[in-house]
DNA sequence: GCCAACGTTGGC
DNA sequence: GCCAACGTTGGC
């Protein structure tokens, strides 16, 4: 019988996200001021990017930080995945706003990771800018009732929007 | 399993 | 504040 070639992960780690935010509830700033600027990414109560969350993102992956709901909209940094997926401890607390009856903590529902800021673009990148950049068309943030609060992004979206914020190093 | 009603998100 | 898009709920 033949030996089974050595099992490679697939080659395109670490993977690209985006994280949506509003900042009167969590800004960069507030990761900015926490201990070890690193926080739980919670409340996250949409299937899709639950299963995101779960089970595609992996340690060492990186993280647009998007201020949804501001003025201005914009990619305001990047962050790193700093934690597997664990339960969203919020989901089970009946005085959190994202409490959710239904999640049993024997089998929970809802999860999430810890994120620790990597950096605070110099000067952010605003929603009108990467309308504006045609190779951006296609960015998932972008598209029409597009509404998933963790999205992936493709090597080549990490990288434009990098040169966007005029950094070289995420 | 269908679908109408309702709630939420989030850009504008 | 408006409203389009989308997800969820629940009656049937």
């Amino acid at each position: 019988m033949a030996k089974a070639k050595t099992a490679k992960p697939p080659a395109h780690r670490p993977a690209y996200w985006l994280l949506k935010s509003e900042p009167d509830s969590y800004s960069i700033d507030d990761l900015r001021a926490a201990p070890h600027q690193t926080t739980l990414w919670d409340g996250v109560r949409n299937y899709q990017a639950r299963n995101f969350l779960r089970d595609t993102m992996r340690i060492g992956d990186r993280a647009f930080y998007y201020h949804s709901g501001a003025d201005p909209l914009a990619i305001v940094g990047t962050v790193e995945i700093v934690s597997a997926a664990y339960p969203d401890p919020t989901a089970f607390d009946k005085r959190d706003h994202h409490y959710d009856p239904k999640s049993d903590p024997e089998n929970p529902t809802w999860f999430v990771v810890d994120v620790k800021l990597r950096q605070k673009f110099p000067h952010p990148v605003t929603r009108e800018v990467l309308k504006s950049t045609k190779s951006l068309e296609g960015m998932m943030l972008l598209q029409r009732g597009s509404r998933l609060s963790v999205q992936p992004v493709t090597p080549q979206e990490w990288k434009t929007v990098l040169a966007l914020a005029g950094v070289t190093d995420a």
